[in-house]
DNA sequence: TTGAAAGCGCTAACAA
DNA sequence: TTGTTAGCGCTTTCAA
């Protein structure tokens, strides 16, 4: 490998070595058009020998097109996201894509800032927008300058998004306590704050009114408790719903997210309550933990859903990979049980 | 904003509207070399009108800078990881650099590309490597491309590393346990798995040694446990050294982790012992979470640490940014004393 | 299937 | 302080 010269090995080089022209070079190492095998094989020959890597910013310059995808998300230390995160990375890298980190957790102003100077234009040929509702203005500048974005959890009216059935998500987690006989189910969904960007709170709220209304049961608020998706939330909003009389107290809690459901598994201890002897309790996640506390949730699959975030980008970046789109197929969850729900005691 | 042109406004239409050229377009809006106030004024009034932004592409083909800095790191999910990442990205952001992502977390085969593909030539100006041993061959490539590098965390022979004293603070938590008066201190530190990539591990527990033999305390085998830097591993560990007989489990333990140390915490409730009552519990990190277990730890700052890394990388990329170098300070840490350690019951 | 050559949009050396 | 201009290294059209 030749070392040192600044600016690394040119394609000249290695059409000169492999005597072909730069042109031919170019049509090997990227695939598009037609190249004698011979020719093919020198090429790729003379590259190895030279230690040759394109240089992408000469590449982009003559294609337009950048091998770099964007990927804005509101938060990089809670687990769905970094999970969103990995698995995009993961299969962008594979397909020769770099990812560039937008992450919004900081003032207003960086959002401004990633939207109008960063993304605009010209640094990266798709965007993947994690868990956040697009402004009229951002979605439009997306569109403006053409490049295809999907949306992963949220959603983005116009824009393909994975998401799961929320709300069905929520009926099914709470349905698994109504089958185990449980009458006085509480929820802890999110709050306003949390449901600004990203309207799953509502949702979830909703498939728990759902399956208590279907079930004949009385969805009343003193049932609702509001936390912000930290397990410390979880655990203030569960200690409000134990903390009740015994007769209004709920036998078992739907927890919108794992996260939450530790906070509520904690709380019930420290009341001194025997899950899921006492009470019960169910997630949303399958969190890498949920398995460690036994919490019984409903398993969604994030890593999955950035790895197919990139298909979707991927089918219209490059038209050879071509597969039956499976763009709005609904994705999986799972309702998996363990120890914290129990039947009620009687 | 003039929109929908595929390729955006250029530098030469912004020439034109504000009746200069090219090159002082360049100059006024990169800010170097002279412009005259009027024309600077000019320039910025036409970019903003035309809605231009510069050709990332095109810039670093001409000057050879990407403004793109690469991050290097072996988990995202972790906390200390994410903080980093989070710290690190927000400084650069604010300096006009994107963040460019590798995560390590898959196969081998995935280290050796991001190595020999991404990383190698003309994608980044510089890179951070987070808690990542760099093999000779890694080093000799960022070497010879000569971009500059920092290491957080993880020591980088040779590379500026922001890392705190790692036996400095686990001393530092042995000596508050020893200082209530514990004798029999058990540690749980890091696996040799963790600790290939990264010899922290081995660092907390010297300082643990050194706490103990300095009291004249005996380090002795039986109250070492090793675990994975996870929840689940500290816990599994605690469970170990507190299921010792009664004359040989340890009344204190200090955990290499925040993340283990609350996985310890966990365990001995479910063994029936109280913390601190029979138990004390520190940890390292002051982890998110670690204010709502009220678990005794040693903080450091992960966000501030990847902040540094970039102010380093800053220094060396933009020679106008010439602060008193603050390269190889030590990093800070602090014991934060809650409710996780008190003196043990007699 | 291949090569020649015209840019892609910008920066920086040089000249004025 | 400003403008002219020669590339930066690649892709892609066009012609052969």
């Amino acid at each position: 490998m030749t070392i040192g010269t600044g600016r690394g090995v040119s394609i000249a080089e290695v059409a000169r070595l492999a005597g072909v022209s730069t042109a031919t070079v170019s049509r090997a190492l990227s695939g598009r058009g037609h190249v004698s095998e011979a020719a093919r094989e020198r090429v790729l020959q003379a590259a190895r020998e030279l230690g040759y890597v394109v240089s992408q910013a000469a590449s982009s310059l003559a294609s337009g097109r950048t091998r770099n995808v964007g990927i804005v998300l509101p938060f990089l230390g809670r687990w769905y996201f970094s999970s969103v995160l990995e698995g995009a990375q993961q299969r962008l890298m594979h397909a020769g894509y770099d990812v560039t980190l937008y992450n919004l957790a900081g003032h207003d102003g960086e959002r401004a800032m990633v939207f109008e100077q960063f993304l605009l234009r010209q640094r990266v040929d798709a965007v993947i927008a994690v868990a956040l509702e697009l402004t009229d203005a951002e979605l439009g500048s997306l569109r403006a300058i053409g490049k295809p974005h999907v949306g992963v959890g949220g959603p983005i009216p116009g824009v393909p998004t994975l998401m799961i059935d929320d709300v069905a998500v929520a009926r099914l987690a709470t349905e698994h306590l109504i089958g185990l006989d449980h009458r006085r189910i509480g929820i802890i969904g999110g709050d306003r704050a949390s449901d600004l960007d990203f309207h799953m709170p509502d949702k979830r709220l909703r498939g728990w009114q759902q399956a208590l209304a279907d079930a004949g049961l009385d969805p009343e608020p003193g049932l609702i408790a509001q936390a912000d998706f930290t397990v410390q939330g979880g655990y203030a909003a569960a200690k409000q719903l134990l903390g009740a009389p015994r007769r209004d107290r709920p036998t078992a809690i739907f927890a919108a997210s794992d996260e939450m459901a530790f906070g509520a598994m904690l709380a019930a201890r420290d009341l001194g309550l025997d899950v899921p002897g006492d009470v019960s309790i169910a997630g949303v996640d399958d969190h890498d933990l949920a398995e460690f506390f036994g919490l019984t949730t409903v398993a969604q699959f994030p890593r999955t859903q950035g790895a197919r975030a990139v298909d979707i980008l991927l089918m219209q970046l490059e038209p050879s990979v071509d597969e039956a789109a499976p763009a709005d197929t609904p994705l999986p969850y799972e309702l998996r049980v363990r120890r914290s729900t129990a039947r009620p005691r009687t």
